[in-house]
DNA sequence: GTTTGTGATATATTGTTAGACATCAAAGTA
DNA sequence: TACTTTGATGTCTAACAATATATCACAAAC
């Protein structure tokens, strides 16, 4: 019983990767326990048409059923407009909250250094700029470590280095060296939003 | 875990009505039970992407991933081409093959009478046109009666009814009372062609 | 009024996914 | 070096589709 679904699985490995997810991030937000993901990406499983339904619509992909003659322009469709959804909002949100606990941690302080100041700006130009997808993983620990600096004790020295990374992304950003692409930062409201369902 | 895939049962139940198939055709094209089948039209059954796939490419139609953004643009194009696929070619085959029995069996005879030469005539018409999808199952029938016939006595009466309802069809056909659009009968080239994989 | 086609169900067995874990190697990062 | 993330893989039980087959009610045609 061959049945030849590699686009499928393949589409989906390709949506995921671009939206910068895990197996594990869609496995948590899709409720498909994450070998299954694996698996299915890899051809072994004949998933349930419940898991695929909800694997697909956790990136925001929805199953159509398509006259085999209307294929080429229905691919040629989708082709167009695939490559402007590249960023899970969910990711960027988790970037954008990271980036406020910073915010509300300087406010806390009042700090009036020079290096502070400087760290402040840095962070509100990374609040108005759509962050690499490669880049999101990195927000993401700091959203991580953000949430246990809240009830413990600041440690100056992870606060330092938080500085030196935050300085050494926005430089990149700012000067395109991370991206190919020599756009300008495009601004926060420009990003394909995806419809809330979870 | 609902998953609301109503769109892709009755899509898969009105392409299968629309192309004159049974469950039961269907099943024997594609493979799947005629039980599930009629489970998955009515939402009773959580089918697996093998049997999907096998379902939905024995109606010519094909499972492809889209953002849900274009999710309308898609749909816009499928219903612009729908329309146009609505006879099984398989189902045409049959009826074809009926009416060539018949033709065979009158130049074998070699009959002179205004009812043979009318007959054929009949058959010839219907042969070049496009048989509406409710009157299949009647050419299938005499598929069926002519199959028997060919190693068997011939039964003039049998043929006598034979001739009246071919007449009766004709007529309809010609004046347009049988299906309510009122165009003229298409040639039979112009039939969308299923391609075939069987 | 009998036959035929159709769709909906049922039963029983077999096989595989679902689901929840656990493990592991490789690659990346601190 | 030590730690983390990631993707691949394995194990177990329970649930459910796959499959084959049969039955039923309904409708239409004969």
């Amino acid at each position: 019983m061959r049945y030849k679904v590699d686009h499928l699985s393949t589409a989906l490995r390709k949506a995921r990767v671009d939206m910068g997810m895990s197996q594990r991030d869609l496995s948590t937000k899709s409720g498909v326990p994450q070998a299954q993901i694996s698996k299915f990406e890899n051809g072994a499983v004949d998933l349930r048409l419940s898991s695929l339904v909800a694997l697909f619509r956790a990136l925001g992909l929805e199953l159509e059923l398509v006259p085999r003659k209307s294929v080429p322009a229905v691919q040629s469709i989708v082709r167009s407009t695939a490559l402007r959804v590249t960023i899970d909002s969910e990711q960027f949100a988790s970037a954008q909250i990271a980036l406020d606990h910073i915010l509300q941690w300087l406010a806390k302080r009042d700090q009036r250094s020079i290096e502070f100041e400087r760290f402040q700006e840095h962070i509100n130009f990374l609040k108005r700029v759509r962050i690499p997808t490669d880049q999101v993983k990195r927000f993401k620990r700091w959203a991580k470590y953000l949430e246990r600096l809240q009830n413990s004790p600041i440690d100056s020295k992870e606060i330092a280095k938080l500085m030196r990374q935050t300085a050494e992304i926005r430089n990149r950003l700012a000067h395109g060296d991370l991206t190919k692409s020599k756009a300008p930062p495009k601004p926060v409201y420009s990003l394909e939003e995806e419809d809330s369902n979870a």
